[in-house]
DNA sequence: CACCAATCAGTTGTGCACAATTGAATTGGG
DNA sequence: CCCAATTCAATTGTGCACAACTGATTGGTG
């Protein structure tokens, strides 16, 4: 419709276009709390599970130290979390939801809904895109349940 | 099947990931010829569509010219596009592919094949996913023939 | 014609991504 | 116990993305 390139055909450019796009829709909800959408991820990560160490952050978004550590030193600037070096094993950090970080969930609240919609995607088309994103990034979906943008 | 976060319910996050490992695929095919991938996607619009302008590629790849200047830039020190300021109309910039350039296509080939195999989907799911990307992306499918990575 | 708004490419500044390397801490084998 | 291999976070360097801005060019209107 838009455009008749070669691109229009391959998914690599549509998957590159569509996360791009993706984060965008986000910007505007997290642009004032100050969060990138990287950032964004990072305190979902610690919302959800508690205090985790650097590793596993990585190994959950699947980014190394080199893109995580200034992410991390950012979010440590802004007071949303705090680090500090294991005791057990002096090589980990431990990352920790400050209680600002932790207010942050409910000041940001639930994107889901308004960010599915902005898709134009029907609920169907949501929970196929998910399926399939899944099975590309070689894990299994969560079977039931609804399914958040 | 691999972490148990929130993230796996969120369809941006397997978007965003996607995305990220599907540029990883490209890269050991683009490396030895020097190119990246969105450089890649520069080139494929030129073998494609021929001497383009830089307000038209950034339609076609939805880029800004704050990130094609700099990439061009780099595209024309290793010889492989020429810029040439509009005779018409002066504000705009044309990019030729050089004889060098256009060569890439054939020395690169058609990395397709290789792709769509490496994301472990079938015909029919990349199918799926590619029309599902399109109308996420507010763009119309091309209806038939196959459905490159 | 004069002027003003819009268009276009480029620059600046910030923040990811990721390869490659560093250096400290830990682990395992002999 | 010792040392070589591994693990871990951080750093360095390159190249996107994108917001905001600049400055030149163009097009339309009075």
């Amino acid at each position: 419709m838009r455009e008749s390139t070669a691109l229009d055909r391959m998914i690599c450019f549509q998957l590159y276009a569509a996360s791009r796009a993706m984060t965008s829709l986000y910007r505007p909800h997290l642009d004032p709390h100050g969060l990138t959408y990287p950032q964004y991820l990072v305190m979902r990560v610690l919302w959800h599970d508690g205090p985790t160490t650097v590793r596993d952050l990585g190994r959950t978004l699947r980014l190394d130290s080199g893109t995580l550590s200034p992410l991390l030193k950012r979010l440590e600037t802004q007071g949303h979390i705090r680090r500090e070096r294991g005791t057990h094993d002096e090589r980990t950090v431990w990352i920790h939801p400050t209680p600002t970080g932790t207010r942050l969930q409910t000041d940001i609240g639930d994107l889901s809904h308004a960010l599915a919609c902005a898709t134009g995607l029907t609920t169907d088309e949501l929970h196929q895109l998910h399926t399939l994103l899944h099975r590309a990034n070689g894990t299994a979906p969560t079977p039931p349940g609804g399914t958040p943008a």
